[in-house]
DNA sequence: TTATAAGCGAGACGGTACGTCTCGTCTTGGT
DNA sequence: ACCAAGACGAGACGTACCGTCTCGCTTATAA
């Protein structure tokens, strides 16, 4: 049993870890998450690479830590509702909106490219995608599952409908799209899935 | 200006060929992707690593071929007919057929290590991941766009959709599970999405 | 202009320094000197690595004084005399004692590993070179041109002789072999090295 | 068993070798033994850090075949003779000359100092000492084995004296002024050496 | 008798070098 | 000409120590 002492984090330099933070995103937006290194991250940060495997086991974790905490601070800064889905009453137009914000994120660069990092190594690697999911997309689905529950009992959704399962034509394809670049992402494609899947999900005459 | 020669293919070993994606796909399988290397592989398969480079770019271009060739193998070995949807006239019966054979693929270690690493080395890497989709993905959507042009013209299907959409409708939600892990992939979830999918496809009374 | 401002060594611990000084001492005698490092002293001294970097310069420092405290606990207990060389009157037999002392004590682990650690260190850094000579082979070397000053006096050695040369007639070879273990170091050795030398320093016929 | 599968040395980059053997030279007479590094060593040679890893254990078996190479150099270009010590008859003068000979080597910084690195390695890491003295010190040992053999035949050494011992009066004051530089190297002291230890080792009356 | 300032243990920090691994290229025989 | 084999220049990996720098905590004068 190799029992790793733990180092103090009550004397972590907080100076180190914001520029760590900075190095990983902006070298994953330059030269792209494969040419990122640690050695990299360390020397862009002004820091030495101990103090990087200190704190983090890979570089994946750099960069989601990195990724959480650019969020974060996106999220106080949008005010203090923070992030939720809109329910305006209009459950086809309140998904509208937030798809619509969502294809925009995704073309937007420097959300792109860490998050399309993340995701990739979470699929080859079990570890990093488990924590992808529960920290960075799981509390985003959550949005979806609690507006959607307010359809459902508003009598929008049909009622023996798996929320976890209807959520998913929404960000299903959304993803799918992203991620293999099949086909652009566009406001008309965001809107076009909300037909169908909103449709989908309507109780039956 | 480099002038590249290119090697001459009608020289080139079949033997070793063969050997090499036998090699990859096995050390996808046990070590996983990020562990095989090149080297690896060209020990594996006894031969010399310039065999592998003269012939791909990459080891993400050896695998996608080793994958290639081992889905042509088995397509060969599954009968004439080769990979196709059924169509009964039952749209939903026939939809959720396929799926449930694409869930229990990728339930299946073989398939699922390697495809996922295709996967994965595609969202990050623009270039393999154009050849994923256009060699191995764009096949079997058309798959999915023929069966469902079929459905649309029996009026099954709204006129008005767009078949690349509405296909995402079913695919999308599994490759999100499957990649990303967030829930089991089972038959029953198959059938909700189709359930789901095909209720939105549906032309409005 | 670096103000250094020295530590108080009126405040010093000297429970750390002693410490210290045996940490050193068994690390060169188990791991060697090159595996012997400052943190490792620090660790098994119980001292943190500032206390040893703020009242010594260098490893090869904190080495040379531990071994000088070993050297002088030695002849405190060694009674009242301390070390010095015997002069019954007959030069051959006294020097034959003190080398075959000498053969004992390089034959010595816990003197042999400190004290080959710092000769070493001194033959490639001038500075410790210098403290090695002038703090712990000095003051032997001159009990040497004591002893040999009487005999000279006694008509024993050549009146022309330089004594500083004439003892490296005895202690230069003898260090020879125990620095670069050509041969083995024996009495007998010891002896035949002691004849031959004070023959040559004896006056000629 | 860690079975290590040596390299082909038939295929040896002959340009690479040199290479290393001159930046190991030069950094060591620039920046002195312990801030000469095999990194260092590596791109001041061009040459990839394995290349050096491949074909020897450690620096210093680098540096010690570095100065066996330059030493191989100067003895072929001295002439057919090579080195050996002169024999005139007269024992005195003969190794007068030598000794004188190897003062000079010993103030030549391009000779002291890979020497003294290598001694000064030798003494601490008995590996490298027993290379070092065997195919550095031991050859040079025995052209005085040689030549006091001769006179030992004529006579002018007495019959009962091992000549490994003998040797040693001469190399042995001189090394141990050398390694410790406790007083500087001239002609006269070599001079005073040699007349005192040709005196001790003379037949008795 | 307290306060105050030093030394102390601990250990995080920016660095350098280690020795290993893999990359993609180049070279040498063998078939 | 292609191949197996593998040496090569390059450079990232993750580890070990370097020497410096805070941290609180004794601990011993000097007010």
């Amino acid at each position: 049993m190799t029992e790793m002492k733990a180092p103090d984090s009550a004397r972590r330099s907080e100076r180190s870890r914001r520029a760590i933070y900075e190095a990983a995103l902006a070298l994953v937006g330059e030269v792209g998450y494969p040419k990122t290194t640690v050695e990299g991250i360390a020397a862009r940060a002004g820091v030495g690479k101990q103090t990087i495997y200190r704190w983090w086991p890979s570089k994946a974790a750099v960069l989601l830590e990195a990724f959480l905490d650019m969020a974060d601070q996106a999220a106080e800064a949008a005010g203090p509702g923070g992030y939720e889905i809109p329910d305006t009453g209009d459950l086809e137009a309140d998904l509208r909106t937030v798809l619509r914000a969502t294809v925009d994120e995704m073309n937007t660069p420097v959300y792109d490219a860490p998050a399309r990092a993340l995701a990739a190594e979470g699929v080859v690697n079990a570890e990093v995608g488990a924590q992808f999911v529960e920290r960075l997309l799981e509390p985003q689905l959550q949005l979806y599952v609690t507006r959607l529950r307010a359809a459902q009992e508003a009598g929008q959704v049909r009622s023996g409908i798996d929320l976890r399962i209807a959520l998913e034509l929404f960000t299903g394809p959304l993803a799918h799209r992203w991620l293999l670049r099949t086909l652009p992402l566009t406001h008309e494609y965001a809107d076009q899935i909300v037909d169908c899947a909103v449709n989908g999900l309507a109780p039956r005459d």
